[in-house]
Formats: C-alpha cells, structure tokens, sequence
DNA sequence: AATGAATGAGTCTTCATTCAT
DNA sequence: TATGAATGAAGACTCATTCAT
C-alpha cells in the first residue's frame, strides 16, 4: 500500500473502525480487527488515537459534528421558517438516515461513550424556535408548550433512528420514505399546518 | 434425594444480572460480577445456565414473555376496542416503562440475541387489529393503510422506549406522563377520535 | 431403566467408561459423558469407584486377569509345549486382538496407570519357559539367551498390539491374519521348528 | 523497527513442551506448567503458536521431519543397497532411539494429532523398495509379497519404539543394543543374508 | 516516527468430587 | 443407599496497550 498522508491515515483508521463498530459492535471489534481492515501497524492505530475509546468517541463526535454542520446548511439555504422546517424532513433527515453505521452506533454503545441527549438538546433548541416563530405568525397553529415539543421531538427523533436501526440489523420491513411520510403528516396533523 | 434445582437462586442470578448488565452494559459485565453480586459461587452459575449468553437470553426471553402476559390481561380486562386501546396506553404502557433495565437491555446489546422485530411485529399484529375494528364503526375516523400504521407504531414504540431508556442513562429530562400525553395526543389527533 | 443388580451396575459403569476411554481417550472422556453412557446418575459412579482414575485402574487390571485366565486355559488345555506355544500363538493371540478397547488403553494414557511391564514380565517368564523346554528336546532348535527372547517377546508383543491398534485409530491396512502369519513365520524361522 | 520474532523464544517453547508432554503427558501439562519451565509470559507462548495443539503438532511434524531428513541423509551416504539397509538399522535406528521424549509423544497422544501411519507408510516404502532390490540380486534371498514385508515393517517398527518407550515409562530392563541387534538377526535370518 | 513483539490481568468455562437431602 | 446440586481451583486463551528496536 502507497504510504498514505497522516490525515488520510486517520480517516482511514476512523472510517474503517466505524464499519466494524456499527457491523460487529465496538466490544466485539478488537483493535486486531481495525489492523486487519486498514493494513496498518497496531503501533500506527496508537500514533493517531490513544485508546479504543477514544477510536470511538471520534467517529460519534466527528459524525455527528458533520451532521449538525449539515444541519446548518439546510436551514440557512431557505427563507422562511416553515421552509426550513420542511427542509429539515425533507432534506435533512434522509440525508442522515443514509448514514445507517452512525446511527446503529449512536443508539448502541455508544451511549456510554457520547452524551447523545446533548446533542438532542441541540437540535431540540434549534427545532423549537422554528416553531414558536411559525406558530406566532399563524393564528390556525395549536399551542403547545416547550416540554410537549421537546417530548415530541425526542420520541419521534429516537424512533425513527431506531426504526432505522433496525430494518438493518434485522429483516424488518420499513422504508425510509414511510418514515418520513409518517413524520410530516404527523406533523402537519398535530400542527395544523401544510409542510 | 439430593437437594432439588432452586428456582430461587435462579431468579436470583437472573434479577442481579439484568441490573448488572442493564448498568454496565452485557459486555462490561463479567461472571465474576455476578458471582460478587450474587454472592454465589462461579460453578452455580453454570449450574443453572449453560453461559452468559444464555442469562441475557433468558432475561429478555422472559421479560418479554411477562409483559406479554400484561398485555393480553390488560386488554382481555376491557371490553370494547376503544377501552381496550384506552387500557394499553394508560395502563399497559406505564407498566411497561417501570422496567427501565429491561427496556435498556432489550434496546441494547440484546438486539443481537433476541429478535426484538418479532416482539414489535406481535404488539403490531395486535394494535392493528384493534385499530381496524375501531375504524370500522366510526365514520369518522380517518383511513390509514396497515403499512402506515406498523410504521407509526414502530417508530412510537421504538421512540418511547429510547426515551425512557435516556433518562436513566443521561440526565436528561423527560417525564413519563409527559410521554404518555403526547402519545395520547398524537393517536387521538391522527385518528380522530377521544380516548 | 430397571433396577440393576449392584454387579450389574459395577459391570455397566466398566464397559461404558472402556468404551468412551478408548474412543475419546481418559482425558477427553468426563465422568459426566460416563454419566450420560450409563444413564446412571454421578453418586452412583462413585458408590462403585472412588475415583475416575480407579475406573481406569480396573478396567485395565481386570481386563489384564481376564486375558491372563484365557491364557492360562489356553496352555492348560495343550499336552506338549509346542502345541502350547502353537496354540498360544493361534489361540489366544486372535483372542486379545479381538478386544481393540483394551489393546487401547493399555497402549494409550493407561501406562501411567498401571505397569504394563510387570505384565509382559508375567508373559515373556511363561513362555521363555516354554521355549527353554522345546529347546531342551530338540537339538535343532537354536539356542538363544534369556535376554534375546525376552526382547524378542516385547517388541513383538509391543509391535503386534500397537499395529492391531493403529488398524482402529487410522486407515492404516493391516490384517490380523497376516500379523499372525507373520509372528508364525519369525518364530518357525527363527527357532528352526515348524508349528 | 519493532523487535523480530525470536526464533529462540520458539525453539524454548518447543523445546520445553517436549520435555513436559513426554514426562507428564499432554492433558497433564498446562500451559502454565510450560511458562514456568520457560520462564516466558503466557501472552509470548501465545505469540509463538496459536493454541497448546498447535504446540504438540508443531512438536511432531518438526521432530518427524528432521528424523526424515536424518534417514534420508544416512541412506544417500551409502552406495549399495544392502549396505543402505545396513545403515538404516545400524546407524540411523540408533539415533532415532536417542529421542526417547519424541518417540513418548509420538506413541501417546500424538496419534490423534498426527497421522502416524502416514510416516510409517513413508518409511516402510522406502524399505521396502530397498528389500525389493537386494532380492532381485540375490537368488538365495527369499521372496516377500508386499504386504508381509509391511506388515513386518509395521510390526518391528512399533515394537522397537514402544520398547525403548517403556524403558523411560517403567523399570524395564532393555538395552537399546539388544534391540538393534534382535532386528538385524531377524531380517538376517528372515531374508537369509548377511548385513 | 514507525513497527509489531511483548505483556499479564482478566475472560469464560469446565469438571472431579462432595454432601445435603 | 440414592441422588444430583454445589463447589471453586484450574484450564486455555484474549487483547488493549506498551515499548524496544
């Protein structure tokens, strides 16, 4: 193998861990593994990360950092708040759902390893002040109070990864786009509004 | 005779193991945690399970047997499908989300012992039926495909669950009526009716 | 299963453990697979046997007196010393090889059991006397010292059982009438007489 | 550069073993027993070889190779064919039978290790084909089917190692000279020449 | 910096034997 | 006497991490 620039090195070691970690889980990954999967010096793997640990603190972290940067992009590309919103479910959220390795490991060990509810806080916060400018500037919209939207918001959030989820560790029959019809008529239902 | 197989030691290592692995995870759980916490000594443990393995499919294995056996006493208690629909979210449910160990272990490293699709196919199978059935006399009530409704449910189920399970692993803040509320809510305003 | 007289279970526990011992070999035979043979239960093994070793013990030793018996019946029933060494030969040499378990244990994990030694020392003393009195009488016969014939009778006795048993563990293709023919043909040639 | 394997750490591994499975047997060694007679950590025995099996096959392959190599150095040594034979027994059995520890492991457990039949069947037809020469220049040489000859080959060569065997299992009195010279007065008087 | 052999605490599991019933 | 659950020392092996080269 061509010697490879540090950086590529590191994303090699994080891209190749994050498969195994999402395909065997992280207890069943051995570091051996990762030095098999990327044809790299155990010594190399402790050059770039100093613990398994921290192998998978990285790739929640970095993923959901780009997540969330991505996030950012669909919002600020629309006008309205209700344009962002529907961005969000229509754009967004299946961008993420592609990322079925990230999601099996946020939602599995990983929990021990990233606090995943900050990371709902945040997207909770963002989510939430969308809809209070919507609802503000539409007299037909329901109100609900900041614990109910919350609520909501982690249900559907965790749910729907986990649905996800599982239609990849199992043989369950659900498709990424009934998940996501569900959610906006949902939505729509609950909020009085059309997405 | 000799001394008879004690189902209490049994249940006793069952119950320590379900904290134990619910806590630390399968994983960071070892035999020798059991042994300490059981206060049993190793050879007992084999003595009433074949492997560590087979602990963590017993306690998911008959976890879910139990709640299952709620489930139909809930709903045979009840005599119309809209009561019966009633009792499981207001009674069935909260029984359900006492049980954060279990929920954490079914939602966790268990996925990769024990089907938990099929569980969630069963509940499914059943809530469905209920629904048909209420639909049927009410003319009011909105038309949905079964398709629709198993993604509903799933993503509900999946995301009540993952729910609860973070407020004991996190500090995050979420209460168990609020999440009851906000199901009741979102059955009542997508189907139309009042529970 | 009916009550099996004492004697009968002794008998039992004796052939099963011969049989397992031979095939599985002492080490890889527990006294649970012993257990599961005989379908008696493990106090039972050790109301007859004090211990696994003295299974083994046993088998050997009453295995050998069983063989020493035949043997000596086999001599008892001939008039002159070459028909007894005749008869030896084509007698009760098929008559050992016949019992493959014993050949392999007593060839196998046994010899730190028991002291095969003392036992071929038993066979070489009878039938160097034989040989010493056929030799007397016939001036034919070539005079060999007592230490040639004894390691003669070893490495033939050794040889024979070792051949006979490696027939049982490989594919290897040995007959038992050309081992015979064969010791026949070394000790008619040998001693210069025909039998 | 990290350190090489060390082929002596490898050769203290076997080395060690062999004296060990010899003396002990194999099941009665442990793998403890074999780190404290070469004073290696158990992680390094494990560096060397991948499991206690792999040992005991590693022990007979390589101690029937260089054997191997040892008889056919011994046979090319000679020119005539009679007197390749002649070395055989007098040169090459000798040595063998200096390897008590490897002739022990060879005729214990190592059967089911190792095809032993199939090194006999190696050896017997290079005999073999050597006997099948000297007959064909020598009228007064008596003729042998095949199968008695390896019968024979089997016979003897067993024989010969489980004797020495037993001198180191036991307090057997048998002298290595005895047995050499035992078997070449057989094949003297057998095939009717002289070596 | 790069490499991979070295390390040993820790893992799950087994099993001959005992002994309460 | 009959039974089989109870016992725990001992077994083979793993693996994240270190560090000599």
């Amino acid at each position: 193998m061509a010697r490879l620039k540090d950086e590529n090195k590191r994303a090699l070691i994080l891209e190749s861990s994050k498969m195994l970690f999402s395909q065997k889980g992280f207890f069943n990954t051995s570091i051996a593994d990762i030095v098999k999967q990327t044809n790299l010096p155990v010594g190399s793997i402790y050059t770039y990360f100093p613990s398994k640990d921290e192998i998978m603190r990285s790739i929640v972290e970095e993923g959901w950092q780009d997540l969330y940067q991505r996030l950012l992009l669909t919002v600020s590309s629309q006008e309205s708040d209700e344009s962002k919103l529907k961005a969000i479910i229509e754009k967004f959220l299946p961008e993420i759902l592609k990322d079925v390795d990230l999601i099996n490991i946020l939602l599995s060990e990983a929990i021990a390893f990233t606090k995943i509810e900050e990371k709902i806080e945040v997207l909770s916060e963002m989510i939430f002040g969308l809809i209070k400018n919507i609802a503000k500037n539409n007299t037909r919209f329901k109100k609900f109070d900041r614990r109910f939207i919350q609520t909501a918001l982690m249900v559907f959030f965790l749910g729907i990864l986990n649905a996800v989820r599982l239609t990849r560790l199992s043989s369950v029959e659900i498709r990424e786009t009934d998940i996501i019809n569900f959610l906006k008529q949902s939505i729509e239902n609950s909020m009085n509004i059309t997405l």
